[in-house]
DNA sequence: GTTTAATCGAGACGGTACGTCCCGTCTTTGC
DNA sequence: GCAAAGACGGGACGTACCGTCTCGATTAAAC
């Protein structure tokens, strides 16, 4: 998580872990109140009752402390127990994703780290590792689920099988990220319902009519 | 465009329009040599050869610069004259869009503005005239197209229609603008493909299975 | 007064003469509401109801308005009829500059011409022939009542004569400047008896003692 | 000296000594190449190699630093070891005088900052301590050398001796100022001869005549 | 129980960009 | 051809943060 990891000296003061709590939880605040641009090191720092050179030693700059700060809120998002059927899993984590998107903090932060990173290498791995491949388990717990109830087949090309995997998750995610933030209009049931039904059924389904796909 | 109708008041001397341009292509430069984050509005001031003041004349600030620059790029996307189905019309129109996505301009551009838009209404509606909009006759040409080929039903509730495209616009937009900047995996003609055939056929065509959807 | 003289051309419109006393007046007005510093030629323009270019078309910039301004004040400055005696005449001089240098669009005027004429030969020319020189009557015609009641010499030497009187001059008017003004004292009719004193019988008089002078 | 005293709180890092000197230096040098109106904040920390913020962290504006930066010229000022009489005194600090006012920086400064005193009461207490009081000793030393001297009386009224060395020190520097700076004439030897002549025996001995006084 | 060294807070430092104000000029339309 | 209006290129303003650098004062492991 932060810059150089403390344990490689052992001689010293050690770090305070409550400043590393203290410092993110400031972040997060800072995100509610200012949003992401209005957002700045000192105001963090005065907030979580610590010094810039404290957050410095720990962090490189404001997008590395932002991806660090809003990762854990997209670690909340689970499956539930049981939904009983794909479309209702699938439905579910719509939901769960677009109520996370809703919080200003997650709003606020996860387009400008994303936009920051298409010029930064480093941040766009720290993205990827501290948020998005964490997510990427739902699609694959989801599709387990549905393999075991025998809505989904076996797949035996197991690359072909990932392929098929982040093209679901792109598409689910992009979805639900482009209504919330782009399109600006609720995630709400209905429409939750109407992309799930376009997810499993195609464009067949959502207009009720049988293409002939090529 | 303007922050002001300059053709409010009739009086005193006009705008100039040589300048409009000028700022315009010099932000789209800047954003290609230096990013969102870096550019500043006396650096497009200075590549344009135009006072500051000229530049704050016009636009309130940086974002709604940038939003006005980088709209004419949306407004390149076209559909081809004819490409025989609507699979092929989709695989087309996410193909175009993944390479304007590729521009350097667009890319660090297109999510900066909608970050910064989650806290500034007037910037969301904004971008929603100048960019997002605007690409839904792509989705509204594509259907009208695959209708006329008998692809598609003439649907009867307006309303339900309207809804139905905007969901293909969320669902399109989304996943290609996920995979190229969120995920920063290419789009490139085999993912475009899988893509088109999940959005045609559902995860039923995607996985080669035959599910029970609800 | 002008910049250049309207004469001189005679096709077109010709200058209005209402706006000359328009600015003339508004920046008086400038000067006891904002003082020096923060009056600006855009200011004095709207408060004049006329454009800035009408301004510069006349005076070449702030110092040379201000001047101009102000030189009307010290035009005021008048011996009464008659007062009895050299002592009473300089005392009743020295309260009416006084009085000016209370007035606030003097009072911010004055010194911060002169400061801006240490780097500046025509200004420095024009504050002598708009305001100094014509002060210098004064001293003249208070010399001449005198020599008329022989309270003073008839002098021979016509060049010692006005050196004399330039003396005088920059002795009365640089006294009460710098107690008005650097010392920031009130020049009331104590201080001016006591500096009439001093001047008319040296610091023998000022003192009560009879020195020896060289 | 400093806007806000550093020695106040002795926590962090203390403010640098040499940026002080540097800037000051600067500010005179400045003063000399431009002049006080052309003299900005920016240039002078260019000059000083020291932020902006620095400055301003130091002084509040233009103003508060330059009455600092050119004080200090005024505390060279000084009445030799012994001239003789108090005429021999006088008029080596009106030729003292004379001969600071001919420096370019004292020249543009002290008009200019006397003039943005007029508005600003904070100003006018610094400049009176920083520069005006501080050279009053000069009378009150030439006063007590003409006592011992017998020239003049030891007075025993010591409000009255105070006024009346306010009232010198006003005409003294008045006349010195408004000859150099307003009238724009040389103070040269022959000019103080006759100023002493006229300060300590009035217009009888500048004249060569015998008035009665009221 | 000292050393010893990395930590902590505070805040000054050299910088960069901000968005505003004013400058003095230029370019319109209208009298 | 002058006037009002207002846009123009330009420069300085004073502020806000940046990320770095001293400071003196802890603080805990190593000796």
């Amino acid at each position: 998580m932060c810059r150089t990891t403390p344990s490689a000296g052992r001689k010293g003061r050690p770090r305070s872990a409550e400043a590393d709590a203290a410092i993110l939880s400031a972040t997060r605040q800072a995100l509610v109140d200012l949003g992401w641009s209005k957002l700045t090191m000192g105001d963090v720092a005065a907030r979580a009752g610590v010094a810039k050179t404290t957050l410095y030693r720990r962090w490189a700059g404001k997008s590395e402390l932002v991806v660090d700060a809003v990762a854990v809120l997209f670690d909340e998002l689970e499956l539930p127990p049981d939904r009983g059927s794909l479309a209702a899993d699938a439905e579910y984590v719509v939901l769960q994703f677009a109520a996370l998107l809703e919080r200003p903090e997650a709003r606020t932060a996860l387009m400008a780290v994303v936009a920051e990173s298409t010029r930064d290498e480093a941040l766009r791995t720290r993205i990827r590792h501290a948020i998005v491949d964490r997510q990427k388990r739902l699609v694959l717990e989801g599709r387990r689920r549905a393999q075991e109830r025998g809505e989904l087949p076996y797949e035996s090309d197991e690359s072909a099988a990932a392929r098929t995997a982040d093209l679901i998750f792109d598409v689910v995610a992009g979805a639900v990220v482009h209504r919330s933030l782009v399109s600006a209009e609720p995630v709400d049931t209905q429409w939750a319902r109407a992309f799930t039904v376009l997810l499993l059924g195609g464009l067949a389904a959502a207009t009720g009519f049988a293409p002939s796909p090529r």
